[in-house]
DNA sequence: CACCGATGTGGGAGCGCTCCCACCACGGCA
DNA sequence: TGCCGTGGTGGGAGCGCTCCCACATCGGTG
């Protein structure tokens, strides 16, 4: 299975042993200057260097990770019911961040789009096999098992976001108490005075994250919770449209909404358009991830925005250091979030 | 650089030896089983089978690309420019067809951003330097010298979209023309009068198509072409807003529009909204790509969806057959694309 | 002036596979 | 009975690196 033996025409790249040679030095002293040792003198360094370049050499990267015992490369498992994720925003600047960040440190970024549980145990014995350094792991669900079975196995590994309050696995993760914080307080500023909130998902901790900071603004504000403006969505459209008309059916006169999701936020605009309320005049709206979607809105939709090529890095910094053996900080990193503001609120 | 030596506490695989010693067979047996060879006794099988199983025997990549000179890989090149792709459906799916297809032959993804034409170079180094085994390329615009670089050192490679009529690299694109036609036809059967189109980059090869296609149903309509209902935009939202106003002015009693992308037809839309004219009361209007932005306008946008999943697939199947070198069929393939009606029109 | 540590350097061993040649047992054939 | 194929099998060689030990070489030191 796999591949063919052979192919057409692909001539041999010289190896280390030929560059070795017409530099008139030893493999060892090659192999030292490749690798930016120390023990290498200047003049031995610029003759290898030039022999190097003469031969367009270019290290093998499977007889390195033999003899090295690493692979020089490390995996971002994406769950395949997610790959909405790539549709967004959000998704492709970390990647960007993974990539500048792997760029620099000439490793290889796999990417592993894992559907099933069993799919996923399958992974964690691949990764095992000396396949990867280190995973980077996103959208992870409470109830997954890879990242025990990675920290079983001993593989380095880090994830963007956290399960709960106390995630005691390596992560990185956007400030959503912060953001939503910042929402509300946007709200109260431009004078709302009935600051309702359609939350996304319960059994997810971002969405507990950022009801609390509403909660948590409210209550820096001086103002009354009133459960009555709080609907539970589950950060789809659809969610974000019945919790809408359950907010209206409530508390009509409410005068602004802030969203656990672009997505709910989208579904809340159509519930508020059929009901007659102008955004922002009646209504003001503030949604959650800054994805796409917020910039296309009908009016184009305020919304918190994580720094999420910064996160990218910021993993991968993390795996990096773990896979290094260099002792980490803390379990995790939280990064600020910041507040878009245009024209629906 | 890389990666440092030393990593916690990783224990060691099973080698293929210690399987071969457990089966009481020797390494040649163990091998031929691995790669489904026939020249394997039924009884010998299972008993390595047990074996690898007993062992939970992974082989070790590095030494498997080393060995038989290939990598099992294949990487994925997405121009940093375009990493907005990433925020596409359009894209996500690609993915998800390429990914699919590679596990089943078990072979790696490897996801590269290349931003500059210096580093595009770089890559086809090393690409060649036995990293790959194959290159699938998506968004390649006219100057970009990957392509040749590829072919010239003997590299197998495929890539997503055309860069003119007569393309010669291996190829998969999806039904531009078709998608087009499709597109006005829909506009004609409702009834539309005065169909105006706003085309995409010129220097683009699918925005040539697309633009084709809509001359072409025209014509097999039986309607007249008026320049006038012709306007050039560049995909972007700003470039279709632009667009609308040129129309509208040139000719205000249009009733119908067909973009060269929902971006564009974002753009249009606003502009359309701003003179006043409802969607699809007064005008109708169609995009292309069937991105996020057309399930969330207002109203939604009847869009040109491509078979992008199958694109993936394709690409990879195609990739494949070239690495293990077969004949193509073709220079290329090219997918049929699917009208999907939405409210806008 | 012998001794020593630092600093460079060469090259053997070996990473875990695949490839391939040699070999072994058979059975069928002359 | 001897011979040759043929399906199975074992294991040597070698892929291109890294690691590490051994060996210079060169100033200092006592």
């Amino acid at each position: 299975m796999a591949i063919a033996r052979h192919r057409a025409g692909r001539e041999r790249r010289p190896t280390l042993e030929q560059v070795a040679e017409r530099a008139g030095v030893g493999r060892g002293t090659v192999s030292r200057v490749i690798n930016g040792s120390p023990r290498v003198s200047d003049r031995t360094r610029v003759a290898v260097e030039a022999a190097i370049a003469d031969l367009g050499y270019v290290p093998h990267r499977a007889a390195r990770a033999l003899a090295g015992n690493r692979a020089d490369a490390v995996a971002l498992v994406v769950p395949e019911p997610e790959t909405r994720l790539f549709a967004e925003p959000y998704f492709a600047s970390i990647i960007r961040g993974v990539s500048t960040e792997l760029a620099e440190a000439d490793i290889q970024l796999l990417l592993t789009l894992s559907s099933t549980a069993t799919e996923r145990e399958r992974f964690a014995q691949y990764a095992a096999g000396n396949r990867v350094d280190g995973v980077l792991l996103v959208s992870v669900h409470g109830e997954d098992p890879l990242p025990e079975l990675l920290a079983e196995n001993g593989i380095p590994a880090v994830m963007n976001g956290r399960r709960s309050a106390d995630e005691s696995f390596p992560h990185v993760d956007g400030d959503n108490v912060g953001g939503a914080r910042a929402a509300v307080r946007h709200l109260l500023e431009r004078g709302a005075d009935a600051v309702a909130t359609i939350t996304g998902s319960r059994d997810m901790y971002a969405a507990q994250c950022r009801l609390d900071g509403y909660y948590a603004e409210l209550a820096a504000s001086g103002v009354d919770e009133d459960e009555g403006l709080v609907a539970h969505g589950d950060f789809s459209e659809e969610g974000g449209y019945r919790a809408m008309y359950e907010l209206l059916g409530r508390r009509p006169g409410l005068d602004a909404v802030f969203c656990a999701s672009d997505l709910t936020a989208a579904g809340a605009r159509r519930a508020l358009r059929e009901s007659g309320r102008s955004v922002p005049g009646d209504v003001s709206l503030v949604g959650f991830d800054d994805s796409a979607i917020a910039r296309h809105m009908d009016p184009p939709l305020t919304s918190v925005r994580q720094p999420t090529e910064e996160m990218g890095r910021a993993m991968t910094r993390a795996l990096l250091a773990e896979i290094a053996g260099e002792p980490a900080a803390g379990p995790g990193l939280i990064l600020p979030t910041e507040l878009v503001r245009r024209a629906s609120s």
